[in-house]
DNA sequence: GGGAGATACTTAACATGTTAAGTGAATGCG
DNA sequence: CGCATTCACTTAACATGTTAAGTATCTCCC
């Protein structure tokens, strides 16, 4: 607690306060990270007490909602890159949480659903995530809530058309 | 393209749409998830061209600011976990963008400071990242990303004071 | 002044993010 | 048909997120 006094005279002087940026702090993406934090340190210990990670949360809860999907379109919905849910969805299988088939019609492509271990699990760890949402949206206020995921999606959307690769100029 | 048509009758069928859950796509973390995303989606291929992951980004960003900080301060400004930071700076202080040493009074700890080098390779940076951030405002709007923000920041004010991990009960 | 406890990191171990490459299976077209 | 492309994943490799241990210092109090 003793909150030393930065002693700038601590030897050479540091090259610093040279490139004025806007306040790091008050960004955009610290923002959208440090609120995303705030909400997920909810959740995590519940999960945790079941063994599932957020990202396993996630896939399970968008199973639930379907019969089976394909992996490609799983990403999607859950908001994963390929090889984390390649990772995850193994790892699933083998706990028994999801199955997975190939698809008749094509090979290349696998059909993924949650198993009734899964929906199991699910019915023991939606309660109180629920319950934590409700607590959620009871402090911020549930029109608040509506109003930020309504500008969240805005902000989504002001930037889908920008795309998001392509200006690299001069190495490659 | 062929957007095959689901195949139910695809055998036995799964166990699915029977724990009934708020839609997942539209919950607060996926929105912000999704929203961060966006932008930094932006950011990602300058900072890539520069080398830069985009946590090096944000540390060499918060210590642009100051002369010297301790590490866990560090921690605090540029919101990485510990053991991340540790990480990160071992490997910006043998590129030579940061510089380290122990305090004085305190063995402890030590005080880390941007290079020369550090502050060359920001303002190489910075350009292109202001600029991207300014064609970012222009999109969504000034006002609706000063509101945005603000937002951000009661949703983190509302759930600090919930703390974030007291309610384990059955285990350890 | 010496040992218990708190501090400030660092390591370790495992899971995911991110990009690039690899693999096997469809498709398109000459 | 035959083969180059495209597709739908999976692997690989490296960086970070996350929690738990480990290590060296410091502090405090008897």
């Amino acid at each position: 607690m003793v909150k030393r006094p930065a002693d700038p005279a601590n030897g050479s002087a540091p090259a610093a306060r040279q490139v004025p940026m806007r306040d790091f702090s008050r960004s955009l993406p610290m923002s959208l990270l440090r609120a995303r934090e705030a909400v997920m340190r909810q959740f995590r210990p519940s999960l945790r007490e079941h063994g599932l990670t957020e990202q396993q949360w996630r896939i399970l809860r968008a199973l639930a909602a379907i019969e089976a999907v394909e992996v490609t379109e799983l990403a999607r919905t859950a908001f994963l890159l390929g090889p984390s849910l390649s990772r995850i969805l193994r790892d699933l299988e083998a706990r028994h949480l999801v199955e997975r088939k190939t698809a008749k019609a094509d090979q290349r492509r696998s059909m993924v659903s949650i198993s009734k271990e899964g929906v199991k699990l699910m019915a023991s760890v939606a309660p109180t995530s629920e319950a934590i949402y409700a607590e959620i949206t009871r402090r911020f206020g549930a029109r608040k809530l509506a109003e930020l995921q309504d500008m969240l999606g805005a902000l989504e959307q002001s930037l889908a058309e920008l795309g998001g690769a392509e200006e690299a100029s001069s190495e490659e």
